[in-house]
Formats: structure tokens, C-alpha cells, sequence
DNA sequence: TTAACTTCCGATCGATCGGTCGCTATAGTC
DNA sequence: GACTATAGCGACCGATCGATCGGAAGTTAA
């Protein structure tokens, strides 16, 4: 509430907060991290410049926040539903539907697709927190795949003489590639692709 | 040359064009071509800003002249040398390697990375004849790889099974991923892997 | 009731954004 | 040599950028 009505108390503050996090994330998606700005979102948002940096100090920040955000959706959308699946091939299987599903739906908190893509492409020339902060993003999930694949290994759910590293290579590439066909072309199809290629790397 | 120095005849003009374009697509790569500024670019060539856009008469204008210079550039790196190759798989395993190389090397002229990618995640959020032509290039380079993949299977190179747009999808979403490696982790194996992944999707 | 604290706003800052204007110096044309 | 066309410059435009400041309004704790 605004105008007239009382000001936020301690607890409102941070719902406030939220909100300008929550927001960020769907404009960055649209515009990238820097493309985003403290003017438009305090427009968009109805509360004043001022007003809205005072939850954070600067602007990188706020960037870092929406990422954080960014990455607590992801990882309640991807990891946690299938963190009690079978260790190995299973719990992979489960992981890379939910990332599929992810990517096709989640167009109401990421309108503009992948926040992690575009930051990444948007950050991967440049130097700072920002960098840093998505480098670590998509190394923890390789890593959480490679580990999933090395269980597939050593259980024979895969070949023996899989390369583990090689195969979170080309999943992750599988997936850039779907939010391209997704967001530049709107391809409908991309999804099913992106499930028979998967079922052909994980066979 | 400036200052005391004889003003560029025409022939001249077109070479202060291209200069500037040359290094549009330079900085682009590193930070986009919404990041590329007109002030920065000037003072960066040694020129003023109205001297500038009197070349292009709008940043869009620039813009879209970058990124056709930059077309120019991976047309001749990458599919120009592989142009008189036999049709089918050996024209495609051609130009696949071209393009790993392309990746791995052109970082003189993008330094940020393929330049492709940047535009494509930039603006497919976005509308205009930027994202028109990004997407025109890129529905290009995939009818190309279809073309191939197609003559590949009917010549029994490829299983009879083969889906080539299924192909082409992978295809992008390796180089993708190869881009990413390259730009976000330095990682100096990523090219290994791509031709790895690509033997086994050739294969 | 008061004092300390917090949220948020309006005003303002210097810098920079894309873009326009009139002008000068030069090149090409006759 | 006169005339026209053009490349490039310097000054300037309104808008917006991220950021800072003091103060008004309200909450909390004493």
C-alpha cells in the first residue's frame, strides 16, 4: 500500500524486498542484469529510486539478489522435486525432465527464458561478483550431474566406459540449445527433441 | 589521421566506415550490441561521436551493419572453405570442424566470444530487425546443416533413421555449449569434447 | 511518552546515453 | 578557379543512468 495508508512495518520491509527481487528476475530475464534498471524497475514496481536501492546499496547488489533468487527457483523446480529419487541414472533422469519442463513453463517467472543463459553470455567477457557468482552456478550443476553420471557408471546403468565429464558437457550444451529454440524461435518441438536426444545419450 | 593532417577523401570514408564497424564487432562480443555505446566507440577510434553515427545515421543502423560484418567474417571462416567439399557427411564433418576452430581462435576478432550467441540471448526478448536478423542468420546456418545431414543419409553415411533437423538441433546446442566452455571457464578440453560429441552423433 | 530506529520519498548530483545541428575543411567536377 | 558534395568536428539537446542526501512518516522498545 502507498500514499495514504501506513507505512511498512520491519516485517513488510522485507516483503518489499521480495518484490524487487521478484521483479528483477523477470525483467533481467527479458533485458539481462545490466540491461535492467533501478528507474524502470522502481516505475514498474510504483515506488520511488531511492526507495528501492535503499533494500540493497548498489546496483551489482541487487543484480547479485535476483541471481540468488534466480537460483533458489531453479533449484525448487529442478533439483529438490527429484532429490529423493534413486542415486545414479534415475535421480539423473528425473533431473533433466524437471530441467526440460523448466524451460518450457517457467515463462511467467522467466518471460524472457533462462536468466542463468543470459547472464552467463551477458557476464562471460567481463570481470567481478556477477561472473563469479554464475560461474559457480553452472559449476555446482555440472558437478551434481557428473556426480549422478558417475553412479549411472559404476552401477552399469551406463556403459563402462562412459566419460562422465564428457556426457554433463553435452547435456548442458542440449540444454542452451533448447532455450534458444525456445525463446528465438519459439519452437514448439524443441522439447521432444531435447527428450530423444536424451534418451539417446543416457541409453 | 586527424589534427593537421589531410581530411579522408571518399574512398578513405569508406575505410573510416569499416574501421568502425570492425571494431563494433569487437567490443559487441564482450558486451553486446545494447552495451556497445556510441560515446565509447568514438573516443575508443579516436573520432567523435557525431562523426560517428554520420556513418550509420542511428545506433540500430550500427547495429545491424556489426552484425552483418560479422556474418561476413563467419561465412568466410567457416563455410566458405568447406564450400567445395563433396556434399553429405564430408562437406558437414568440414564445416563442423571449421567451426570448433572458429570458436576456439577468432577471439582477436570477438573477443567476448561468438558474437551469434551474445545477439541471440540479447534480444530474443526483444522485438526489431536486430532479432529478425539474428534469427534470419541462424535459421540459415541450420537449413545448411539440414541440407547436408539430408544428402548424407540419402547416400547411406548416416542411418537410414536419421532425423536431420533432430541433428541440426544437437548440432547447435554442442556449439552452444562450446561457446560457454570457451568464454565462462577457459576450459581448454571443451574442444576435444565437441569433436568427441560430434563423432558420435557422425558416426 | 519518549527515544532510537527503519522505511521510504523527493530532490538532486555528475556522468552518460542516443541523437541533432551548423560549421569547416577537403575532394571531386566542371 | 569556381562550385558542389561530403566527411568529420564541436557544441548542444532532453532523457536517463546509478547513486547520495536529508527529512518525513511510522514502528519498536524503553
Amino acid at each position: 500500500m502507498r500514499g495514504m495508508s501506513p507505512r511498512n512495518s520491519f516485517a513488510e520491509a522485507r516483503r518489499t524486498r521480495d518484490r524487487i527481487v521478484e521483479r528483477s528476475v523477470a525483467l533481467a530475464s527479458l533485458e539481462g542484469l545490466e540491461g535492467l534498471t533501478i528507474g524502470r524497475l522502481a516505475a514498474d514496481l510504483g515506488i520511488s529510486k531511492s526507495g528501492l536501492l535503499g533494500h540493497f546499496g548498489s546496483k551489482e547488489a541487487l543484480q547479485l539478489a535476483a541471481l540468488e533468487r534466480a537460483s533458489a527457483i531453479f533449484t525448487a523446480s529442478v533439483w529438490e522435486p527429484a532429490a529423493d529419487a534413486r542415486p545414479g541414472l534415475t535421480r539423473l533422469r528425473a533431473v533433466c525432465e524437471r530441467w526440460i519442463t523448466y524451460l518450457e513453463r517457467e515463462r511467467a517467472v522467466f518471460p524472457g527464458g533462462c536468466l542463468f543463459t543470459t547472464v552467463a553470455v551477458e557476464f562471460d567477457g567481463r570481470e567481478g561478483p556477477v561472473r563469479e557468482a554464475i560461474a559457480r552456478l553452472f559449476s555446482m550443476w555440472r558437478r551434481r550431474l557428473v556426480v549422478d553420471l558417475r553412479i549411472a557408471v559404476r552401477a552399469g546403468e551406463l556403459p563402462r566406459d562412459t566419460d562422465p565429464r564428457q556426457l554433463a558437457f553435452e547435456l548442458i550444451g542440449l540444454y542452451m540449445g533448447l532455450n534458444q529454440a525456445i525463446q528465438l524461435f519459439g519452437d514448439r518441438r524443441a522439447p521432444a527433441r531435447t527428450r530423444r536426444a536424451l534418451d539417446r545419450l543416457l541409453a
